[in-house]
DNA sequence: GTGGTCTAGACCACA
DNA sequence: GTGGTCTAGACCACT
């Protein structure tokens, strides 16, 4: 999995890195179980401070996205639960706005919208 | 139109203002060239600094939500933007991707997208 | 209030500050709306990185304990429903059991919860 | 005797295995002379390290309260340790706030540490 | 070798 | 002035 990062974003390193992961995961780029690089080999590869990376990791854990094992490593979880988080939905609201105030048809932007879900399926 | 404030919130004041204003546009409560209150005023009535909402409506201005009158009045713009922010598609991107992984199917999703755009029709 | 660290413990500086404010609200010596110091502050007084003060903070209003005002400063939250989390049983379970293996009756047991519980009372 | 170890949790392995015996004492599921089953025999059926076994055995006898015996076998001990630990209430405390600021009265305490105190019991 | 913790000092966004 | 972010480098507990 190929990582990028805009270091002079706004969104701070942690989050992109959070983000590319949960994309990851839900694109299948990443599979449950699969084993994600230690804290300290992401760092050194993408540039990154190790706190940083450990940072995104706890949040990822926190938000049940990723688990890890104490007898070593960090893997995606096979298990993930988790309740629609309401701020989630608030973004959504938020960007299909967006959306439809530059002149989008809803048709458009369900074509969109079901294009993103479906990056998932063509893994 | 009511404004609400999360002032716990890790979304800035002044984009939570924008944001708000920004969804308003989308689902009817503002109509395009209908008068929005001053800088002064949606300060003092939501308990937010002036230097705060001020940077929301430059913000605004800047997008082509809103534009300025001759007399200094501030209103919301008749031509709305056109371009599609490449920030939303990816943002919309990850949301998406959260509610897959939180067991959505693809139908759920994009019921919930129509929802969320035609909430502007109904207004 | 008067913090205390040992800094020889086991127990990570971060934690040993977090459980000191929720015994702190706990037993009245803070009270809910109440401003605590800035972590800058925080960190000078009690000779602690401002990272290590700011990760309590952290933890303490994902817990729901403490909320911070965008507006400046963090204060004791005033609405703390928060669910009674299984991990505080499990581990009260533990000590209970140290207890009843180290000879002290129910009533002994009893007696000296009551006597912790009720702390908080005599502010 | 069933055990039970969470690979995710923040609790060291040692730590949970050393638990689970503690409360199986005071619960009556060990009882005093019991034998216990070796290092090497707990470490493959849970699937730890043995080194991981072993530690929370010498903590354990540390504690008094597991003994071995001439032959080198491990068996709870029948003279239990009569000290109470100042860290043990130091953590009741920290419980019963949590408990008392989640919403519980001094009654539905005492009534789980009641409870609690009871499981041993009933075996 | 793994993640977790901590420091000292710096910079920035927000209000 | 407030909290949030980031770095570089160090040490430690756990397995």
């Amino acid at each position: 999995m190929i990582l990028k990062f805009d270091f002079a974003s706004k969104v701070p390193l942690y989050l992109q890195l959070r983000n590319q992961i949960v994309i990851g995961i839900a694109e299948g780029k990443l599979s449950p179980g699969e084993k994600l690089p230690t804290v300290r080999a992401l760092a050194d590869e993408s540039g990154i401070n190790s706190m940083t990376v450990s940072k995104a990791y706890q949040l990822l854990k926190q938000e049940n996205y990723i688990v890890t094992d104490r007898r070593g490593g960090t893997a995606v979880a096979s298990q993930t639960p988790e309740k629609v988080d309401a701020r989630t939905v608030h973004a959504l609201r938020l960007h299909i706005s967006e959306l439809r105030i530059s002149g989008m048809s809803k048709e458009d932007v369900l074509d969109l919208c079901a294009k993103l879900y479906e990056e998932g399926d063509q893994k």
